[in-house]
This record gives C-alpha cells, structure tokens and sequence, in this order.
DNA sequence: CTTCTCGGTTAAAATTGGTTAAAAGCCAAC
DNA sequence: GTTGGCTTTTAACCAATTTTAACCGAGAAG
C-alpha cells in the first residue's frame, strides 16, 4: 500500500514538527520546508498529492506560493494554514483554488479529517500521484520503476530519460504538462538546450507509443505537451 | 534481535562519551566521533540508522555534515544537539531535513524517547539498515556475513567487493543507489578509477544475478544503479 | 503575405557505462 | 623468501545514452 506524499510548508519550526510528527505516524510521507522559497524549490523538484501551505512566512508567502504551484499543476490540493481569521484571505485563497482552509490554532484530528476528505475526493478522479509507478494506456503498460513499457507483450526497454519524461506525462494524463515544470522535475534547470534534448525525447517517445495509435502526445504551442487517449 | 547503529558527532569528550554510554547500555550499537571531519568519513564508510549530530563543532559544524549526509542519504534521521536555542539554528536546521532537535542541557531520557519515536517511525518505512545481512530476492538468498549467495541450492562465493557492491543494492532494493555514495562507502573515495573498478563490479554482479532473469541491476544514468525485481 | 518564434526531426558529438583481458596486488602454503 | 592462486585495479575498446547542432516546417503576430 503506497503513502502520499505531502508537501508542509510552515516557517513556525513548532508547528511545522509537530505537524510533521504527527501526519508521519498517521502513516503519510511527509517534506517540511521551513519557507516559501524552500518550498517552491521542493515542488518542483518532486511529485506530491497535496500541499499544506501556511499564509504568512518569510521570503514567500503562501499565496504566491500557491499561484505558482498552480501555474504547473491545476489539480494538487492545496490547503492553507492562516493565523488569523481574515475574511480577504479566505476570499483570495478560493480564488486560487485552494481546498480547505485552517485558522491556527487547529487540532491535528480536524486537519486530519479534512485531508481525509479532500484525498478521498480527488482520489476518486486521478490516483494517487506520488507514488504511482504503473500507467494503463491504451495497448500500453508503462511500469516506471522497471523503465519497461510493454505493448502487446513486446517489451521496450526505456531509457532513463525517456523513463522520467513518459511518467510525467502518464502522471498528468489528459492534462497539459508544463514545458518549464517538466524541465525542472527531470533536467532540474530550465534552460534552452535543456529544452531541445526534451524536444528530441518527445521525439522519441513519440516513436514508441506510434504502436497505438489512439495514444498520442498532442503538443500545446508555446506551453507543453499533452498525452492523450483519441477513443 | 539486532541492534540499531547510530552515529554520535559531539565534539564535548565528556557529553560524548555519557551518550555513548548510556545508549550502548540501552541497547543501540553506537559510534563516536570527536568532530565534524571525523564524523564525514565514518559516516561515508559505514552503515548507520540514524545520526546525533552537534551543531557546534571545530572542522566542520553540525549543519555543514549534514548538508552532506544528505547528498549521499535522503532518508536517514538526523538529531541536532545546540547549546542555545537559537530560532536561526533550529530554521536551517530543519530546511535540511533534520528530524528532531535538542537543546542542551537535555536529560538522556528525553533523548531516549525521541529516538524511539524516530526509529519506529522510519522503521515502518524502510527497516532496519545497518545490522541487515542476510536478503532474498527472486530465487536467491544472499548472506552477507558469509560471503554468499544462493540460487536454487547452487552456493555462490563472493569476493569482498561483490559482497559489499551486492550488499548496498540490497539495502537499497527498488531504489537507486548513487554512484558516489557506493564509492564512498566501499572505495572510500570517489575518484574516477574506482568508478571504473565498480563498473567492473556491476558486470561481474550481473553475470551472478542472470541465473533468476527477474532480478536486475538497473542502470539510472549519470546517478547510479537500482536493484529490482521484475515480478 | 511576411517575419519571427517555437517545435520536430535527424545526425553528429560528447559523455557515460559495459565488457573483457592483462597487469598489479595480496595472501597463504611451501 | 618464493610460488601460485585469487582478488582487485588498470587499460583498452566498444556500446548506449544524452546533449548539441543544424536544418526545416508550422503557427502566431503584424
């Protein structure tokens, strides 16, 4: 049974232990950051299931925080932690689509609840994303770990590129991915030379999935690339 | 039952040494080191579950080794011992990944329980690391102790550095083991000739491991290797 | 329609890894 | 001490992966 993953952005190294402590022995995999910044760099270098962001921190604060994340990742939930119960907050934060919010101070059994809640819900629609190593696609079955994407009981041994680049776009199926997320979570820096040799991996995955052909991945102009199923 | 091992850094020969002391006498197999420098190269050519390490220390401070035991070990507990309880301190520490903090003065039994609690935490994760000497996987069943690996009744004997080569894959089965941190461990030294010694290695493991076609060595380029089981 | 940017494809270059064999090192028996 | 067998390192060559480069075409903007 796999765990998700939470990413816990909270600058209050009290809070940010205990809630770590405590999410940890109900059995989640958790990464605390103690800022903004920290916690941008931590986004995108790795896949989570849900973002638990405190509002006010230095350096960053969770809102623009939380706008970033969604410039790579429409889906993630978010849910904010606010010392305050300011009503401007709670309006902008919904805006941006956040799932729930907590006003400090919390019990670890509501915030418990409610993940709960949000993780049955948009489990329900896409899986677990962290830990997720096997994908279904039409003919296809990619198993990450192994780097093997079987089709018709052929084998195609997969690169260790081609590998992290099908996961992401298996990861965000139907969605678009983002040119500069996917360079970030595979190349770590989004530079343009980086961009050509995802260009030509692109390329070559193309080539592999052209044994189905109701899966194709579609290129959004200017932003990224989608994989998609056609029936 | 085996024991635990941990590494001690702490640089106070008297707070060290009672550390030392009262955990062995609890029962954890424990090792110590007078200061930071120390500390990197035990901890490079070792196996630990977990690290207390001091924050003030001459040669190398507490936050620099782990910055670099990081690099090597995603997962390994850390524990900061500090003098004053500086926010700043604690802020960095925890970016790192730290796992818990002590202030001095602390009573060993406070120490004590916080490690239980780390250890049955990760625990549940990954298991015990550093006294693991015997695995099965696939058709084999591997005795680091001795030197051996088994397939189907057939006893295969292993020089030092396949031992130690297989041994590391194992602890670290269906997740990538770093080049250097191999290195490190077992060569003590990463330089560019003793990665071409490991490849040697990989070639002679792989030759053993095709007697059960299901487990692999992997290779994650530029990174390192993966052992896994195709099944 | 023209221009410019962005992406697609292919091939060459650079880097990294795999295999084999020979050389060097080590250790124990004689 | 010397010999012989085994382990480890070095070296050379080859293969795979990744990056860079060049060229071309499609799509957006004016």
């Amino acid at each position: 049974m796999e765990k998700y993953k939470l990413l816990i952005v909270e600058d209050d190294a009290n809070l940010g232990h205990v809630l770590r402590e405590y999410l940890e022995f109900k059995g989640y995999e958790t990464v605390l950051c103690a800022d903004g910044e920290i916690g941008s760099k931590t986004f995108h270098s790795d896949v989570f299931d849900l973002c638990i962001l405190d509002i006010m921190m230095p350096k960053k604060d969770g809102f623009t925080l939380a706008r970033e994340i969604r410039v790579s990742d429409k889906q993630i939930p978010i849910v904010f932690l606010t010392a305050k119960s300011m009503k401007e907050d709670t309006i902008e934060g919904f805006r941006l689509g956040a799932d729930d919010f907590l006003t400090k101070p919390f019990s670890m059994e509501e915030l418990l609840l409610r993940l709960k809640a949000i993780l049955r819900r948009t489990t329900g629609n896409e899986k677990m994303k962290s830990g997720k190593t096997e994908f279904e696609f039409g003919n296809f079955y990619f198993e990450s770990t192994k780097q093997i994407l079987r089709c018709d009981g052929e084998e195609i041994k997969l690169t260790t590129k081609e590998n992290e680049l099908l996961r992401l776009l298996s990861l965000n199926m139907g969605q678009m991915l983002d040119r500069s997320t996917a360079l970030k979570k595979i190349w770590h820096d989004d530079s343009y030379f980086n961009a050509r040799s995802m260009d030509v991996y692109i390329t070559k995955l193309r080539k592999h999935l052209k044994r189905d052909k109701n899966i194709q991945i579609l290129t959004v102009h200017g932003h990224g690339f989608k994989l998609v199923q056609m029936n």
